[in-house]
DNA sequence: GCTGTCATGTAACAGGTTACATGATTCG
DNA sequence: CGAATCATGTAACCTGTTACATGACAGC
């Protein structure tokens, strides 16, 4: 399992609530890993119980007590070592591809119109990377260490989503 | 669940049993979708339960007889009707991304060379999906249906492989 | 007879999704 | 008071992975 370590990456970052940590893997995080906050809330009590992470109930005005999380030195040296773990290829799993695929076994023309449909959010998602690229990190060459590499991890996301786009609109020109 | 979806559009291009199936996974159609042998025959159970499949037994010279599936009317149908129905965008879920986002609470140059792992392994993809591409659609232009949806997809391979390659290369140029 | 490959499966578990439940607090 | 938002959770279910089991057949 990764989401444990996706978690202690965003506690090292910041020390934050579950719901908190949902809405960040919605955002910045989540180009490359999402997760719903039940399924997150489940994992935080378990990294709690095994010594990863500590807790504290904080009072918030106008709004209810949350939980704060927050990496212990437990969760610092597993974190560090799993860094070092090789890791096997990232599998994709592209529902658009199985159809676009298979599209001779249906009707083209509607493949087609959710191939667009897709390309529209696409390009939707890469104005607002780029957005967020020109807001968070004006000075792009100046950046270093845990700024840098979030950076980096944002280009990803851009170079995603123009993968994204390249590919679709080949798709719709050749159909 | 779309695993019974994606074994649907293997079947349609060619009847199959459980085995060739996975293997067929791991090539073609693997490019956006994977399964294991063990989950495969389940989901093709269930399916010939469902009446999606028909299921045959075929006596094979020099090895052990096999189940070789086909997709049975209703399948068929069960399939047209999958084709049209909208489609949420492909999540992405990388850990290395996590890794590269994380590296500055560990050992950096560790996850460096895991990136520089990752590429070369990138780059070998590549070479395999442009092999395949100069050896089984040797002329792109004359392609039509079926044959054209299967070359577009090996083309999204190949884009996605230079996704991977022109991020982890801008990664390493970087840090 | 042993090893390797082909072929089909079972069982236990881990990871993730969906639907629902509960309570605090603010605002109209 | 009722609706909306914030916050934490439970339960049931589905999907996917890992480890193991079984048997047929070929070649040495």
């Amino acid at each position: 399992m990764a989401l444990e370590h996706a978690l202690l990456v965003a506690l090292r970052e910041r020390p934050a609530s579950g719901l908190e940590l949902a809405r960040r893997f919605d955002r910045s995080i989540g180009f490359f890993w999402h997760a719903t906050h039940q399924q997150i809330y489940r994992v935080l009590a378990r990294m709690e119980g095994d010594g990863w992470l500590t807790v504290e109930a904080v009072a918030q005005s106008g709004k209810p007590r949350k939980l704060e999380y927050a990496v212990s030195a437990a969760g610092e040296r597993e974190l560090a070592d799993w860094l070092t773990r090789p890791t096997a290829l990232d599998p994709l799993r592209s529902e658009l591809a199985v159809k676009m695929r298979g599209a001779s076994y249906g009707d083209r023309r509607v493949v087609r119109a959710l191939v667009e449909q897709h390309l529209a959010e696409h390009r939707a998602r890469l104005a607002a990377y780029h957005g967020m690229a020109a807001e968070q990190y004006p000075d792009p060459d100046s950046l270093a260490a845990a700024d840098l590499d979030r950076y980096l991890v944002l280009r990803g996301g851009v170079r995603m989503e123009e993968f994204w786009i390249a590919w679709l609109t080949d798709y719709t020109e050749a159909t």
